[in-house]
Parts: structure tokens; C-alpha cells; sequence
DNA sequence: CGGTATAGTGGGCATGTGCCCACACTAGTG
DNA sequence: CACTAGTGTGGGCACATGCCCACTATACCG
């Protein structure tokens, strides 16, 4: 039998090849064909490695929450040494592409996805929020640490921060939306974050 | 020839019923036989009165802007006398329905659209931030009037708005959002807002 | 080295979508 | 009462998408 790591290096490769799709030609893009030729590969793979196409695309958004996860537990941990005082806004555009692309964006584009989602992941962990919370337990740190207004709610910040991120990048037609929107725009939601 | 009258009928039937799709399906259901078989009629009728199917939703989108105008207007007006006093979020809330819905929701849904509303609007409209436009010139009676607090850029504001409304309404399944919801967002966005 | 199980390939089908087109219907006009 | 121009109808085509499936290639095992 061929070896359990070519496996996963297919799985991914066809991962890899999804999200550069949705950066380069956003979601409606995102097909299973576009995919699979753009990963190279037959299109019969995608059918033998997961049960259906929305199958997939759950555990493309699972892979990018587990992706983003240490992202945003490190800048929790930086911003409670302080280390890296100065980047609130640029932190946040980070993990403003990631959300907003890879779980608003899918979502938002196909129906039945979310309902996927709900059998795939664990129960008691909601879906759609799962980003947001992870936001939410940085906006608390960057708050406990008097960077954010104390009567701000870190659960509205962040979804508010995730709607206006995924509304930028859909309404750039593929552009990155220079940095001094995403500065300007963090700075109104979040308030008087000192630097 | 038949009656002028009843193709303005027509055309009125096909907007309605892909309103009601939108807000009964989402923008994912809204094809061109789910319009003519929800407005009762044949599907050969949208290519008689549109050019193709994005035209249609061109023009709809445009017809949704025309009947919000006053709408806007007439809230900017009221805020002018402070008429509505109490019903910054309310008003706001309904606002929130409109332009999510009618113009994100569409226009994140359908990749050419937007290309097709540059060709449509007059020049020098921005499409997609049409919307919020709007928004923005009732945010700034607010701000003017001391409701919003003066260092918050309405164009921003409006703008988070409308990517959380669309979040909001995109992440609920089709059901409303309660009150309270959007209430709280409304106060986290705007900022410390006078009732 | 032959056998076998598994991964990979691509032809093809069912479905849905937008669009075209020939035809039928209707309402004004001479 | 024909005639005609414009509207409404639905069959059908071309294309895309997801999925199934028979076939091939490959790696391990006796």
C-alpha cells in the first residue's frame, strides 16, 4: 500500500490549492475542478479523499481555524508581555484576511456549508463565531491591558471586526485594501486603543 | 400593442419576487427560474425585458438604492428636527436590512455584478459604497446634532455598518436577528450615541 | 517475481443555469 | 374583419459543476 504520508501531502496540496484560489479569484471561484487542476492533480481525488465537496470545504475551514489558532494565541501571549506593543492594527489585518476569507467568505458562499460545519465540529463550539472568539480572546487581553476602552464588549468587537473585514475584501474586487484602511477602520471600532 | 403599463408591471413583479427570494433563500437561490417561477411566469421573460440576467440584477439593485433614497432622506430630515429622537437604532436597523441584503448579499454573491453596475450607474457613483453613502449622510446630522461623538468618520461608520449587517444577516440561516443584537452592534460601532 | 490493496486518472452522467428561438396570444390599426 | 407589432410561453441547447465508476499505476508482501 502507498504510504499514509502521500496522503496527507495530497490533502494538502488541495488545501493549499483552495486557498490560493480564494485569495487570487475569491469564493464563487472555488469549485471542485478549479481546485483539483489547480493542485494539479485529476479530479477524481478530490471524490476518494472526502465524501463530498462541502465535506472538504469543512475541513478546509477547520484546517485554517487550526492554522490561525497559534497565530492568535501568540499575539495573546505578546500582548500580555507586551512584546508587541506597537502592532495592534497590523496583528489584526493578519488575522482580519484569514477570517474573512477563509470562514466568512466560504460561508457567505455557499448554503450549505454551515450546516456541514455544525456536524463536523464538535458540538457546543459555535461555527460561525468560531473566529470571532478567537478575536475576542485577544481584543479581551489587548482590553485587561487598558489598550481598548474598558466598557467595550470583546464579543461585539470582534464580530463587528470580521464583518467589515469580510465586506473589505469583497468589495475590492480582488485588491488588497491598502493598510490605511485597515488601520483607520480598526481604530473606529475599536476606540481609543492606545499603541 | 399591449399596454406600457402592465411591462412596468412586469418588470415590478420580477423585482418583488426576487426581493422575497432574497429575503425568504438568500442570494445563492436568487437564479433566473427561481425570479420567474416565484413571480409566476414564464422564464423566457427576463431575457425579453433585460438584456441577460445580471442586467436584471443591476437594475435591481438600482431600484432597491431608489426606494431607500427617501427613506434615508427622510431620516436625515427627521434627525435635522430631531423628530426620531429615540430611534437612532431602529432606524438604523432597517437600514441595515435593506443594504445588506439588497447590495452586499448580491454583489458578494454574484462575481460580475458589480463590474455590470459601474457600466450602469452614472459615473462617478461608487457601487458598492452606495449604501453607504447614504448612511453616512444621516450619520452626520447625528454626529452634528451631538448624538455621535465628533472624531468618528461617518464614511467609516457607515461602512462597518453595512459589513457587520451583512455578517449579521448572512450568519443567522435566514432568520432575523433579534433586536438586542443588533441594538448592542449599533452602540459598539456608533460609539457612545445620546438617545 | 506475481498478487493484492490502495491511490490516481479521466470519461461520462445527472442536474441546474442562463440563454436562444420558434410559436402562440393579444391588442391596437387600417 | 384581417393585419401587424409587441408580449408571453416553453422546448431545447451549451455549458459548468459535482459525482460515479471502470480502468491504470504503484508500492508493499508472500
Amino acid at each position: 500500500m502507498p504510504t499514509g504520508v502521500a496522503l496527507r501531502e495530497v490533502r494538502r496540496q488541495l488545501f493549499d490549492a483552495a486557498e490560493r484560489i480564494l485569495l487570487r479569484d475569491g469564493a464563487n471561484a472555488l469549485t471542485s475542478r478549479a481546485v483539483t487542476t489547480e493542485a494539479g492533480c485529476a479530479k477524481g481525488v478530490l471524490h476518494r479523499h472526502f465524501a463530498d465537496f462541502d465535506a472538504f470545504l469543512a475541513e478546509l475551514v477547520i484546517d485554517r481555524i487550526d492554522r490561525m489558532d497559534p497565530q492568535a494565541a501568540a499575539l495573546r501571549d505578546a500582548a500580555g508581555t507586551g512584546t508587541v506593543a506597537g502592532n495592534l492594527t497590523e496583528a489584526l489585518t493578519a488575522l482580519f484576511e484569514s477570517v474573512a476569507i477563509a470562514i466568512v467568505g466560504l460561508i457567505t458562499a455557499r448554503d450549505g456549508l454551515r450546516a456541514r460545519l455544525r456536524e463536523t465540529i464538535p458540538a457546543g463550539v459555535p461555527v460561525l463565531t468560531e473566529g470571532a472568539t478567537m478575536i475576542a480572546g485577544y481584543l479581551t487581553a489587548e482590553r485587561d491591558l487598558g489598550r481598548i476602552a474598558p466598557d467595550r464588549d470583546p464579543d461585539i468587537l470582534a464580530f463587528t471586526l470580521i464583518g467589515t473585514a469580510h465586506l473589505l475584501y469583497a468589495g475590492t474586487d480582488g485588491d488588497r485594501p491598502e493598510d490605511g484602511a485597515v488601520e483607520e477602520i480598526v481604530t473606529t471600532i475599536v476606540g481609543d486603543a492606545v499603541r
